[in-house]
DNA sequence: ATGAAGGACTGACGCAGATCAGCAAGAACG
DNA sequence: CGTTCTTGCTGATCTGCGTCAGTCCTTCAT
């Protein structure tokens, strides 16, 4: 791999060995640019005529709304991450997508990404384990939720993030900007505003994390893990899987 | 479509409208009936070699191990669902799967799934779409016990389950015969195994459902529906989604 | 300068659900 | 045949987290 490219073909770098040729094949990919203001659903629920995104910058959330006007947050996505991917198959969308910041994503048309495909099949394989890999993320998220009780819950939420922007080379372990709100984190982690604000406050008099001011600050990077049980299994590879 | 096939042919036959064809070759790849005991793993987190398989009868659980102990089910899978396809892209499974009965499962080889999609790639689609559906039900899952109480909650798994056991014919609006213990279902709901009992008790003395000796009863199933503000959605189309 | 609105933060109080500690009935096993 | 395991079921008690009802600070618009 040679030079910087976009934060998408970064990722997957990180998973499969790509050729400079597939990698300037993926760069084409980004088709159209297009800007979304923060806060208004750039997806919705029921919508039926979708298309996909490549998200270049800025973060989105994927929520669920339930009837009595509260929500749960799915999934963040951040810079390189891939949106709509699922969505693409149904008729509808089954869930909403805002964007948390001003954003800027590349409109991938289904088309595009098939043909893609047919010229370089190690990048299906690549975007495949991109999209088992976000699946992989439900599924942790999911076990938080369950089984975890709000801080542990929350520490684990912390480093898991930092993993994801690691990736794309948005964080360190010192820690990374994150423009979530507490009230953001309270629709994610099924807490509410309050708990969440209690359980940051304990989670820095511990001297584990601190979360102010839009910025993440791992405080003691190997107590956090330990104290959150968090599974360094995917941190701690960073060469490609597949050569 | 013709006579009756396999489980998973008449489920896939429930997205796609398939071709005599294609069912044929979809029969055909179960290539190795294997059976299985209940309560033994049959995939384990970290294990390497996995196969993929298709559920024929029986029930397994797939779920996540935390230290400490206590685990969380992510999914239960029931007789016509495809199971570990997604792990076959990692290097090791990350998770475990648990039969919960006795269980018959055709294993699947990776080749021959990628040939029956050549030859027949509406196969690939509906193959593609059950995964994607199987995605969207951790998700609904992920909601559930975010933002649900345990009533509602539990009420809302019940006719979930009911509704994918409707898909390959084992559950109708009257009930089904489901094998879970209230163990289970702690821990697929995120829940004490104490707890869940009385949950079953109220929703049994509120005349909604019943949940004895391995029988789901509706007793009232609209009521049941508006009570867990279950969305009707997928529960309504009864006909192939595409032609 | 002066609201208005969003976000961080706090204390008081109540409740849903966990935990503990049991009992009873079948099933599985020697 | 009793023994052990599993599953269902129950009451008493404790606690994590939600709810309510605020204050303070910052940003942004008028």
């Amino acid at each position: 791999m040679t030079a910087l490219h976009t934060p998408f073909a970064r990722k997957l770098g990180a998973f499969v060995a790509l050729s400079d040729a597939e990698l300037l094949l993926l760069d084409q990919l980004h088709s159209r640019r297009r800007s979304f203001p923060a806060r208004r659903d750039m997806v919705y629920e029921g919508q039926v005529k979708r298309s996909a995104y490549i998200l270049a910058s800025g973060w989105v959330c994927s929520y669920k709304l339930l009837p009595g006007g509260t929500r749960q947050i799915v999934d963040f996505q951040v810079p390189g991450d891939f949106l709509g991917l699922r969505s693409v198959l149904f008729r509808t969308a089954d869930h909403n997508i805002e964007p948390i910041t001003r954003v800027q994503a590349s409109e991938v048309q289904a088309q595009d990404l098939l043909d893609a495909f047919n010229t370089a099949p190690r990048l299906a394989a690549a975007v495949l384990w991109a999209a088992s890999r976000d699946e992989a993320m439900v599924v942790e998220h999911l076990v938080d939720i369950g089984r975890r009780d709000a801080k542990q819950r929350m520490a684990h939420f912390l480093l898991e993030l930092g993993a994801r922007l690691k990736l794309v080379g948005l964080a360190t372990n010192e820690g990374y900007s994150c423009p979530l709100t507490q009230y953001l984190l309270a629709d994610a982690l099924g807490l509410s505003a309050v708990h969440v604000n209690r359980v940051l406050r304990e989670l820095r008099e511990d001297g584990l994390v601190t979360f102010q001011r839009g910025k993440v600050t791992f405080e003691d990077f190997d107590g956090l893990v330990s104290y959150s049980e968090f599974d360094r299994h995917y941190l701690d590879h960073d060469g490609p899987l597949m050569t």
